[in-house]
DNA sequence: ACAAAAGTGTTACGGTTACACCCATGC
DNA sequence: GCATGGGTGTAACCGTAACACTTTTGT
């Protein structure tokens, strides 16, 4: 532990896209049942930007990962260190030579944006798992995470239009139909069906490709990618 | 000040208008001549954003501002222990007692906006002078602080319609045509006569007064100050 | 009366909305 | 052929742009 930043620390909120509805990854602790964002420290000689890709990168398996910063939460009142030791108690890890986790952290705020089928997460040392919930069904969560679920999520429609971002949500080939569903997951709310496709065309960013016949009975509907040239991950 | 959060600073881009053009104000070290933001650190038990307002307090006078926080910077070259240590000794600061200084930060950047009338800049312990300097004509800077200050105006840039912020770099009562300058002085180009006061007046938000007469040869205009509902500082 | 700046009216334009219609597909 | 969903054409609508015009002020 000594190696990495004291009082520093990151949340992600780590989005995906599962057909209909959007989900973000959670962790439970060990014997506890206690819900929480995956986090993580910044090493001693490590760019803060690089300390969240390497966290995503171990618990997703993913490489490029699109990441947006989105605030830094600094209140003393999401100091709670009694929660912190029962979480380490109940993973039988050494309170003395944890002890720093104990302490006061500032916590930067992070959304990543995946695509859900890409992705078996895996869960790290303090947790028993980490699996998928509905962003509009979360369970209560702990260190008052909900509130940066809801900036994070606030965030995200801010930047919906903005940063075209959503499609990193979606594989790289995927129907107009799927584009609006994931629009609608993020904004909640419905959207037009004409208005939206000529939305879409009009960026001039998508490329139409052959038709994907699905065994409906109805037009088969092409599908799209994005150019590279409107590549949303520019790290 | 061991009483502070070590590794974690914060620095605040402080707008003010001057009629004509949009200025910060930047702070001289003792004895080199070196510009930078004015910054800080957090105290223990302290918030966040309690700690960007008492630095800002102590700095221009003022008690209400308009802060926004824009990005968190956490880049490792952003650390450059030989200019700090310069810094101290050119004030005759024990290196010792500040060695923590010398560590790595991580800087939470915030923007301000105030009433560039109401203000008298007050130099702190490390510096000479604090003064003002337009954005546009920036000298260099220390600790790549331009790049906090670009980062800062295209917050406020993008900000600017969305929250209606410009306001407050105004006094209470303002001019239609001051309003517009303030605009145009963020957004850097100019605007629409006609349209700019349409665009204003109907969002509804602002209330007329009196016409203020200047002496000159023409028309008077029309005072305006926003409505109480819409207020921009909220906190 | 005149110049300068503030304020308003009118029309044109461009993008979004609403709704209709046509097309493709499998039963 | 028909139901279903995908794709496109068209006119209405709305906010902004462009420009002309009127109003107010001090010299």
């Amino acid at each position: 532990m000594e190696n990495y930043l004291p009082h520093i620390a990151y949340d992600s909120v780590i989005f995906g896209f599962s057909g209909e509805r959007l989900k973000i990854l959670l962790l439970e602790y060990h014997n506890t049942g206690w819900l929480a964002l995956p986090g993580g420290f910044v090493k001693q000689d490590e760019n803060l930007d690089d300390a969240v890709h390497r966290g995503l990168q171990e618990r997703t398996g993913l490489d490029k990962i699109y990441l947006e910063q989105f605030h830094t939460f600094g209140n003393v009142n999401r100091h709670q260190p009694e929660v912190m030791k029962t979480i380490l108690e109940a993973s039988a890890f050494s309170l003395t030579e944890y002890a720093l986790l104990l302490d006061r952290f500032i916590s930067v705020g992070y959304y990543a944006l995946i695509d859900y089928e890409k992705v078996k997460p895996q869960p790290d040392a303090l947790s028993d798992s980490i699996d998928w919930y509905f962003v509009d069904e979360l369970p209560p969560l702990i260190f008052k995470h909900e509130e940066i679920v809801q900036k994070a999520l606030a965030s995200l429609q801010f930047n919906l239009d903005r940063k075209l971002v959503g499609m990193n949500l979606l594989p790289s080939k995927f129907t107009m139909k799927e584009l609006q569903q994931v629009y609608e997951a993020i904004l909640g709310e419905k959207l037009r069906r004409t208005t939206f496709q000529r939305k879409m065309l009009s960026l001039g960013i998508l490329e139409r490709h052959e038709k994907r016949f699905n065994g409906k009975a109805h037009k088969a509907p092409y599908l799209y990618s994005f150019r590279a040239s409107s590549f949303a991950i520019d790290r």
